[in-house]
RNA sequence: CGGCCGUUAGCUCAGCUGGUAGAGCAGUUGGCUUUUAACCAAUUUGUCGAAGGUUCAAAUCCUUCACGGCCGACCA
């Protein structure tokens, strides 16, 4: 099948600045080399290594050095006979004396703010304090062809960020800072685990039963096999499939795919990363999250202490919060945190703590709690037993106020369908979640090892399915079968990258840390 | 999927209770030539998101649609 809505050229959005660029751009064509696009400029420093090395220095100090320097970037302002040129490090100045304009000028037409050029010369200090290299030899490498947003508002539209990143990272040093934030992030993350002996590994993103969570799936179809297959909701269990195969510690950071809304917490795709730890549990997960979000805190940000704001209309700040990772996150279980943060919901009279304590001998009480603090039942609530109103209930008058980092522990088995039971109650699993800032960060727990069990749990989900939740996990066969072969005790845990780098980055929506974030195709 | 808000020059934005489109930046031309949002003078730029409607007259009022933002819903 062809698209041809999608290969059709459009007609460029031209317009008198473009057709002025284009003339200068024809113009430089007949009178440089490479037909105006040359690839032999030898780009040797770069900006901020520079500004490192020299800014220090005094005017004279630098006259009698008489460095040559060369370096390659974009003219992103034009003062005078100086040029700001932008390269990956940071920025450093030009100077064009008068001999070298007008013959810029007689070559080029004129130099636009955009161009990318090669500057090779002496560097020098200007009268007010700046450095610049002469341009005793320069080239133009790229002519622009695009006039770049305004040098002072810069970019501010969030549809052209998002849909034009280059611009977007061209103008806007908090976009960049952002993403190289990200980098260093997940590199921390890879440091932290292969140094404790976790192993990375990949598992395949097209699957023929998509599992590991409750989540619609997309589907496509592998022609060969003439056959439906759906992007991964998860990794996870391939990951224990894994750790039955020997291999006690394995970790994957890729994406996973959910066909749900998108809103500042939810992206189509994003990014987990999944760990798997034999011979140990759920307290273990938690424990190393505490330990590898401190390490990265401190060597990514270099401090423990993370800043959040809160911003208005304006961009001023009107509320500033701060995380301290290097203290105990704090750890809580759900009824706990639900009679806790509870006290302030409206319908806090309600919550009764023996019920709550003891639901599955108070179903209609707790029925009645969930209704009564504005739980929405749908069609799929009929299957809804007794775990599900309690998480409901703590989602609902909890959950979107745990501030501070907290583990909240003791899910309820019904709503933990790969997690293992707890030994002294069977109502609850040995299972966790993280959340910072009123955002869920991370999902652990100590896995289902039990095929009997898991094979049962898999069933129940089945049975929700055919009674209309279309969330509910497909039965898969094979998993069951790995676990029958015989999974040690293992615990394993899933972090939200992206969320996890919307907290390092103070970024208020989780389009400001994806690169191409997924937008809705703009009217032609 | 629902509520509210937005969409005007390449960018950032004005444009009032309807009277026929503006500023700054950048662009063009010239000047200046160690500037820092460089400066000085002159000057160009528009399908006012799209389509209907009301009106003598619509950027402005009404309707529908598109896209975006925020908040809900779903979820992670």
């Amino acid at each position: 099948m062809t698209d041809k809505a999608n290969n059709t050229p459009v007609a460029q959005d031209e317009n008198k600045l473009i057709a002025e660029r284009r003339v200068k751009l024809e113009k430089i064509r007949s009178n440089c080399s490479a037909n105006g696009f040359p690839n032999d400029f030898n780009r040797e420093h770069l900006a901020a290594d520079i500004q490192a090395e020299h800014g220090e220095k005094t005017k004279e100090e630098l006259e009698e050095l008489q460095v040559t320097y060369a370096i390659a970037g974009r003219v992103m302002a034009k003062r005078g006979p100086f040029l700001v040129i932008q390269d990956s490090s940071g920025r450093i100045q030009g100077y064009a004396e008068k001999t070298v304009q007008k013959e810029i000028r007689a070559k080029w037409g004129s130099l636009d703010i955009g161009d990318i050029i090669g500057i090779k010369g002496i560097l020098h200090k200007s009268g007010k304090g700046d450095l610049y290299v002469n341009m005793d030899e320069y080239s133009l490498l790229t002519k622009s062809l695009r006039p770049l947003p305004e040098k002072f508002h810069g970019l501010s539209d969030q549809e052209t960020k998002y849909r034009q990143r280059y611009v977007d990272l061209i103008i806007n040093e908090e976009t960049r800072n952002t993403f190289k934030m990200r980098s260093k992030i997940v590199a921390g993350i890879r440091n932290f685990l292969t140094q404790r002996d976790f192993m990375e590994v990949e598992t395949p993103m097209l699957q023929i039963i998509p599992g590991g969570a409750t989540a619609k799936p997309f589907m496509t179809h592998h022609n060969t096999f003439d056959l439906d297959m759906y992007l991964r909701i998860a990794p996870e269990l391939n990951l224990k499939r894994l750790v039955v195969g020997g291999f006690d510690r394995v970790f994957e950071i890729n994406r996973s795919f959910r066909n749900e809304g998108i809103s500042t917490r939810h992206n189509p795709e994003f990014t987990m990363i999944e760990f798997y730890q034999a011979y140990a549990d759920f307290n273990d997960m938690m424990n190393l999250t505490e330990e590898m979000l401190r390490t990265i805190a401190q060597d990514v940000l270099g401090t423990t202490t993370i800043r959040n704001t809160v911003k208005n209309a304006d961009g001023e700040v009107v509320e500033e919060k701060f995380y301290d990772l290097g203290k105990p996150f704090v750890r809580l279980s759900m009824v706990d945190a639900i009679l806790q943060y509870g006290k302030e919901h409206r319908a806090a009279a309600h919550l009764d703590e023996a019920v709550l304590r003891d639901p599955e001998n108070n179903f209609d009480a707790i029925k009645a709690m969930a209704k009564a603090v504005g739980v929405k039942e749908s069609s799929a609530s009929k299957v809804w037993g007794p775990g599900k109103y309690i998480c409901e209930i703590f989602e609902e008058v909890a959950e979107h106020l745990l501030d501070q980092p907290t583990f909240i522990t003791e899910y309820p088995w019904e709503v933990s369908p790969l997690a293992r039971r707890n030994d002294e109650n069977s109502f609850i699993t040995d299972r966790f979640e993280f959340f910072v800032g009123g955002r869920e960060l991370a999902n652990g727990f100590s896995e289902l090892n039990d095929a009997e069990d898991q094979a049962e749990r898999f069933q129940k989900q089945v049975a929700e399915k055919d009674a209309g939740d279309d969330e509910a996990m497909h039965y898969d066969a094979d998993y069951i079968t790995a676990l029958e072969y015989g999974l040690p005790p293992t615990a394993g845990e899933g972090i939200g990258i992206d969320r996890l780098v919307m907290l390092f980055t103070d970024s208020p929506t989780i389009k400001d840390v994806i690169l191409f974030p997924h937008m809705r195709p703009e009217a032609e």
